[in-house]
DNA sequence: CCATAAACTAAGCTAATGCTTAGATATATT
DNA sequence: AATATATCTAAGCATTAGCTTAGTTTATGG
């Protein structure tokens, strides 16, 4: 038929995903995700649509890369200890994924920077990450225990923000100062 | 001599430190300055110098409106219950403040947005901020306390920690969802 | 009351932004 | 090999960014 794409779109998403990461969506530029994935703007376009198409199918691709994380936190049978391990991958992530700097947790970030804003698509995508969440929270902490569902929803919020917390922390905090945080988190629980 | 400013340099940085607190440094623009501080471009930077200008005035701004805030905690002489008096205080100061919506504290959001960044007066601020409040934090934390000092330092790095993820979540979260965070956050310190 | 000097207005500057397009290049099918 | 069609290059589009400047207005000291 015609020429081929001398690219492959997972492969370049992944690498805006590494830049979306490290800076987040309105500091990050066109013409960085064109060095980035070292194709041309053309290409972006003919593939992703738009800058926000581009950034979509990061969050994506981020979700899929942290699935086996979630994973192993819905697949545990350890009620809170699988919650608590699941903070500590979780901060682990970004370096067992390549990534040098901590650039804390990209949805938490987009998250972050999309607090303040009108853009639907990206909110309905958070709030169904911190749903799941919640959800998964409150299935752990009702494992072997004796505790009223108030107090369990109490503190499947306080994990929940802990969580947010520990990402948004993770990008400035150092390794121990995150662990101090976390075993203490966890001695309330 | 000459004609004299037609505006209060206090006044129109409280509309400026409101434009930021609402929508972070980089997504306020110096047109939308110029119309919320009701002043020509010309005379923000007269006054201020450059856009960054207006912002290290604006965290000045912000500080000293926190300060009474901060003072409390300082003078108080209960011990943690002053931490956790501080972080009620924090929560609710935006609305005290005339702020309608909930935009977080300026101070932690900016240290978000700068986390990444090179910016070295603005990290600067940052940095002596939170280490100023870790110090009294430890001081509180040592009141009426047979803690020994690991402990204390833990805990101090904890509510730090704590603190910081509050102000990213009060963006986002509802009352009650804060409130039990709060509670559970000082039911083991 | 006029000259002076600061403050003001509004237009314009350069660079960067997201996105588009005209034209060159490459490849699978006839 | 010729054609058709999708991909690639690179230039260019309109808009917005932060900032500057030429020229007007205003108030005060002489």
């Amino acid at each position: 038929m015609a020429r081929a794409k001398q690219y492959n779109e997972q492969e370049v998403i992944e690498k805006a995903m590494s830049l979306f990461w490290r800076n987040g969506y309105e500091s990050t530029s066109v013409r960085m995700l064109e060095k980035e994935m070292g194709i041309n703007q053309f290409s972006i376009y003919a593939s992703f649509g738009s800058k926000h198409g581009v950034f979509l199918e990061s969050l994506k691709c981020y979700k899929s890369k942290i699935n086996s994380v979630f994973e192993k936190l819905q697949n545990g049978t350890d009620g809170v200890n699988d919650i608590k391990a699941f903070f500590y991958d979780s901060v682990e992530m970004p370096t067992k994924m390549g990534e040098l700097d901590n650039k804390g947790c990209l949805l938490t970030n987009t998250y972050n920077e999309f607090a303040n804003n009108e853009d639907q698509l990206i909110q309905i995508q958070m709030k169904e990450f911190m749903d799941n969440l919640k959800t998964v929270f409150i299935q752990k902490l009702s494992v072997n225990s004796s505790k009223d569902k108030a107090t369990i929803e109490k503190q499947a919020n306080y994990l929940l923000l802990a969580k947010h917390g520990l990402a948004a922390a993770s990008r400035v905090n150092n390794k121990q100062e995150i662990d101090d945080y976390i075993e203490l988190t966890f001695s309330n629980i």
